[in-house]
DNA sequence: AAATTAATTTAGAATTATTCTAATTACACT
DNA sequence: AGTGTAATTAGAATAATTCTAAATTAATTT
């Protein structure tokens, strides 16, 4: 697992600033997620690294993931009390779980709804985080016999 | 703890409905709920049931609690992974945790925010639920000096 | 009313994701 | 090379929830 040359400048920038060290696990597991554009939980970014990084452990993957949350590099998103999962796009969107898959969809919006929904808060509440998660399922199109 | 006749039409009807019977455990957790108006985990419904109704177990707080929501009497509220807490508002609104309190507000929404929010779905996604968090602050605007 | 059945409650064990602890390793700086 | 700090590691601990199997309750049939 490498990180491209853009994403590498971002990850020790964001590390940096926390005066956090970019290290092999962090980018080992940061470009993991990266790659693999699903929503992983810890346990299969676990899986994931030992095949490529095998002496990583457990502890190690979840204190990068909470380093790399906390840098900004990517988010959590849960559902329910599921395991948390894990997701690299930054961009502002909402999230769909699909009930009978367990798929994770990536929904985007328009930050101007974000700031519609702000809008409804009272004045003086701050919010620093706004997660909105669908749950459903997802009708087949393709039945036209 | 006693339902109100009104509320205990509706809880009567509602578990009917899914040909589950209203038993005495049901509607303490229930009108327990309903009551105090905060977001309690089933722990504290635990602790606040006993008072009343020492005999009851968790097991049971749990079973009624899984019970109350799947017909429709309650929400789960669910903030990262901390523990799930239970909300008597059937309105639709959002919620906002104080991460320096703890204390979880319910946030009235227009429903049609929720439907703008439908529309940015592919059109073949369901979404049978939406759940909006938003998490921050409240500033304090009494320092006026 | 007793007997039968099905649903609910109960206590305690089991599970599972996550966090904690303490020891080891890696790295930057003299 | 030696020191100090941060990061990693293995394994134990924690905590919320679920599971299991027995006991209780309620409803229904005889």
């Amino acid at each position: 697992m490498q990180l491209s040359p853009a994403y590498r400048t971002i990850f020790k920038k964001a590390l940096e600033k926390s005066s956090l060290k970019p290290t092999k696990q962090r980018e080992h597991i940061f470009s993991l997620i990266l790659n693999k554009k699903d929503h992983p939980t810890a346990d299969e970014i676990f899986t994931r690294s030992r095949e490529t990084m095998p002496s990583i452990s457990l502890a190690t993957v979840y204190n990068c993931l909470e380093t790399l949350v906390d840098s900004g590099l990517i988010r959590q998103v849960n559902f329910e009390r599921e395991s948390t999962r894990y997701c690299p796009n930054l961009k502002p969107h909402a999230h769909f779980l699909c009930k009978d898959t367990g798929t994770i969809y990536d929904i985007d919006l328009p930050a101007s709804l974000f700031d519609t929904l702000k809008k409804h808060l009272p004045k003086n509440f701050q919010p620093e985080q706004i997660d909105i998660n669908f749950n459903g399922s997802i009708k087949n199109t393709n039945n036209h016999y």
